[in-house]
DNA sequence: GTGAAAGCGCTAACAG
DNA sequence: CTGTTAGCGCTTTCAC
């Protein structure tokens, strides 16, 4: 047998078994933590280990265990989307730290379209134990049947929820919302609009009903209410369309920070002022916001955390451990100059 | 043998040679493309296989042929800064984008410390084919040891290229600046000041170098210089001092966007406007600059070409075929309000 | 507790 | 051109 021990490339099961004087069963209990080896040969064979500085197969591993530890994350790209927003990075960066302390890998995809075949057969191909997708504001599930096969978790809500059993982690948007439109009535602002979202993303409806919820509450109403696309050229043609209007305003709630900078430079064209003449609140918290000026006081929404949910939810449920169906992040305001 | 094929989870070879009534190597073969295989045979293995929704097992193939199709892409967490600079996305974008049509997988490792030990027995431990870091501005390349083991490529020009034969892909920082700081002259102004980067990173040090070396092709000098970590508010400190100096000045070359806009704060303080009094220029052309007020005139970097570039690259030194060393990307001069 | 043996699904010589 | 034959490195009953 010590003749089949090759010398080059890395060193295998066999390998340890032999420098450790015990079979290759005894050396794959050690590695995976099995209970029934007694301490002392667990010790011989973990020196053994090291001293070879021994890293068990991966592929081998999987190919017996029918479990790859790789989970996908699918992004859309959306093409400009993932470039120019924070969101997703953060998501990315949230995940990715999680799963740095398990045993498994994240293989990113970025869609070029919507769910594409491809990507379906990589995903159902045995690939991956498990699957994350983020759509950020879309709320879009195109993958939803997914989970029928493999364990998926999304980020956002999910516009319709079809199947109505869709794990996923979400950011409490109205809530969130209603503390801004409250900070800004608080501020003694009456006159108030909006900047919305898109209505058929969960988070654009969450947060134009958090508008007019919380007014109500303080006995105040408006219908002063533009629609944006969450890019800053809409945000800018939004607050355009408000001025138009003709109605005053002293105060704006953008649904979120890329449109809230777009009403910056539309109400600078008015020869108006932040937060002189309008005050302007934002949702998001990315560094399109906090690098305005004036600095835009916003709705923190926890990104990173939102990535480090969805991990430890996928993980969770990969490993068949009980688990919430949907967690729900809260958000935190953050005054700064605007508002 | 008929026996043998279960019929619960996924299709095997076996399954889809016996549909096609020929032999497992035989249909190894057409999934493999092997010009050797009788184009009939074929036609009905290709049925079969299309039948059974047969998708090769990526476990049992790597571990046989010994590699993975997996490259790993290493980008420095930095906490904030994979948050913060749009450059990671971007060349991650480019990366994902490229690898899409290969056979691919794009595994994502955000690295806490600098080349964790953990991460180094992950590339080394045979996990994937080859790797890819970024490290955007740093220059970090404590990672090259490693190519002598495992195929990578760097994304950004090493900061002393010990071992000489590093592959990487990188922008052309000098000329991209001279081009900014050219504008800057050719619109007229004349006492220039520039922002640079830290003077122990490759771009810091080309940035301010293509300062001296175009100011003095104009037959003009400047020693109005001030450097900052490329964070907004080392942008906002360096013009400062640039002000505080008391020398009049009228145009300002800023190593990146984000300090750009760091600078935009500090002139505004002063009570100076942009570009009325002082112009400004930066380079990177992130959303900082593009939604500032006013939009930033600055040098693009292709970030998203990079990504493909380094993709490109990495999977040709995995195949074996013949690759430059070096890539060096083109900017481009981004003219918009403020200079 | 520990070892022996049997594959996981696939590729790669080697024959025919 | 196509089938046969060996394993790749590891986990996992099943005996001892």
């Amino acid at each position: 047998m010590a003749e089949k021990l090759r010398s080059g490339s890395m060193p295998t099961l066999e390998m340890v078994a032999a420098e450790a004087g015990v079979s290759r069963a005894t050396v794959s209990r050690v590695v995976n933590q099995s209970p029934k080896v007694s301490p002392d040969v667990a010790a011989v064979v973990q020196a053994a280990i090291e001293h070879l500085n021994y890293v068990p197969n991966r592929a081998a591993r999987s190919l017996v265990s029918r479990r790859t530890q790789a989970i996908a994350m699918v992004v859309p790209e959306s093409a400009a989307k993932v470039f120019d927003d924070p969101f997703f990075a953060a998501v990315v960066q949230g995940v990715a730290q999680y799963l740095e302390d398990t045993d498994y890998t994240l293989n990113m995809i970025i869609e070029s379209g919507s769910a594409s075949h491809k990507t379906r057969r990589y995903l159902l191909g045995g690939n991956v134990d498990g699957a994350l997708v983020v759509s950020h504001h879309t709320g879009d599930h195109s993958y939803s049947e997914l989970s029928r096969n493999l364990p998926v978790v999304f980020g956002g809500r999910p516009l319709s929820d079809v199947d109505g059993d869709n794990y996923y982690v979400d950011v409490d948007n109205f809530t969130g919302a209603c503390s801004a439109v409250e900070h800004l009535v608080a501020s003694g602002r009456t006159r108030l609009a909006t900047i919305a979202g898109p209505q058929d993303m969960p988070p654009g409806v969450d947060r134009l009903s958090a508008f007019h919820t919380t007014l109500s509450k303080h006995g105040l109403t408006s219908d002063l209410v533009e629609t944006g696309d969450f890019s800053p050229p809409s945000g800018a043609e939004a607050m355009r369309r408000l001025l138009a209007r003709g109605e005053p305003i002293d105060g704006i709630f953008a649904a979120n920070d890329q449109m809230a900078i777009g009403a910056y430079s539309a109400i600078r064209e008015a020869g108006l002022s932040v937060p002189g003449d309008i005050a302007v609140v934002g949702f998001d918290d990315d560094n399109y916001g906090s690098t305005a000026t004036p600095p835009l006081t916003t709705v923190r929404q926890p990104s990173i955390e939102m990535g480090r949910r969805m991990a430890e939810k996928i993980v969770a449920l990969i490993e068949k451990r009980a688990v919430d169906t949907v967690t729900t992040l809260n958000t935190e305001l953050v005054i700064r100059d605007s508002a």
